[in-house]
DNA sequence: ACCCTTGGAATTGCATGCAATGTGAGAGAA
DNA sequence: TTCTCTCACATTGCATGCAATTCCAAGGGT
């Protein structure tokens, strides 16, 4: 999930500390173990257990927590620890009415501050993607697809020019996707995610930003379309 | 600056811990002297030293000092500690656009759920401030309007029901109002905002989010209109 | 004069021990 | 049976000591 970002000159202030420090591999290791399922929502990460398990003292694990809480994978309690934080209707609601504001601001600002380098990854983020669409369509695939599109989303974002709002989105959108895979889009659901994407391009190449911004909540409301329809039992509308 | 916030069930998970707990007084603590202007920008805040004049140990300090290092207000550099972040025009540029989005969005949404209860406090705050602007303006009026302005803008953000858009635009705006005031308002610019409030709300009464979401954007384009104008002398348009 | 190296001081990073607090089980009474 | 009180346990909160790293300045070499 690296994406090679190429060139960031940015003051990365999200995410304190990616160095070798203690700290910062026990924030790593516990974020990852959320992805996995290891800790589930509700379920009380005790530091103690932590310590024990990636043979570090309590100090260490206490920082990662705290740093996490402030990041919103956990929520702490006064006293009783930090547990993974729930995941409902109402928060997938929250995340869908940002994304479907700031994702649109973050391309209308691309095409107006667009690089050529930063435009070729992206074509070639396309192309690779559409190359995948049009072979047989397995579990490996799918990944890939997915890994490839959560790259061409976000390199689009830093191409905004705005450190605030890529940070932002990062942290709106990783927690809805502890699983976002391809594997419910049928074949002509893909092909015209994949026609979003090459339109976008198209527009910001054009200096359209109103054009690309409107393609970019199509690809949006399309994509919740589909989730939506397949989950079906609980409304999540509200 | 408590804005006296009323039911709010929501789960507080942006700033970890308001209790009484040693760390979270740290962290007030803290945060206090950046908005004083003690812990000037770029100055390094030393834990031994906050230690010492808060009467803790280092261990809460750290905590804290990790806890406003993932909340934007210091920069951690590692094994050589955190000092204060800067505010380049840049900064005001990223936290400018945001704002245009952000706010408006809130009063579109605001306008769709907006209760009664909600709707009679916002009243009640336009009303205080219309007062105040009909007096004399000394330094004292000047500091209640920006602080009855702040809980105007807050509640209404509040009314959004979208409580991670709420915190987006806590964290984003409370950097660029260390020292927001309304000495730079002269009379005609003041009655135009307090109209701007007031037309909001009447947009809001009315079901009218898009109207609700121009007002707003007029209303952050003539505020930035005046300090940009006053400011005159270093280039701050990038 | 300039650069590289090498100490030492200051600071953060981490480990451990103890105190404070909250939780839950079990005993006792209504 | 059910409610309440109590007490022991588990867990977090905080303090302190030591190790690791960085920065800066002084000294020697080129």
């Amino acid at each position: 999930m690296q994406c090679e970002r190429s060139a960031v000159t940015s003051t990365d202030h999200s995410t304190a500390t990616p160095g070798p420090t203690a700290t910062a591999q026990v924030h790593e290791a516990i974020k990852q173990r959320i992805l996995d399922g290891t800790y589930r929502p509700l379920q009380f990460v005790r530091e103690a257990a932590v310590a024990r398990e990636l043979a570090v003292s309590r100090t260490p694990v206490r920082e990662a927590l705290r740093e996490l809480v402030s990041e919103g994978w956990l929520e702490a309690i006064p006293h009783q620890g930090a547990r993974v934080s729930e995941w409902t209707a109402d928060d997938a609601r929250e995340v869908f009415e940002l994304r479907l504001v700031l994702e649109p601001m973050a391309v209308g600002l691309a095409a107006r501050r667009m690089d050529p380098a930063t435009m070729t990854q992206l074509k070639d983020l396309a192309t690779r993607m559409e190359a995948l669409t049009e072979g047989p369509l397995g579990g490996a695939e799918h990944s890939e697809l997915a890994s490839l599109n959560h790259c061409f989303h976000r390199l689009l974002i830093q191409a905004s020019g705005n450190q605030r709002l890529a940070q932002m989105l990062e942290s709106v959108v990783r927690t809805s996707i502890i699983r976002r895979n391809f594997a419910s889009y049928d074949r002509e659901a893909l092909h015209r995610s994949m026609q979003h994407h090459r339109e976008m391009l198209t527009a910001i190449a054009a200096d359209n930003a109103a054009w690309a911004e409107n393609v970019m909540r199509a690809h949006l409301l399309a994509a919740r379309e589909l989730h939506t329809t397949i989950v079906t039992s609980p409304d999540t509308a509200r």
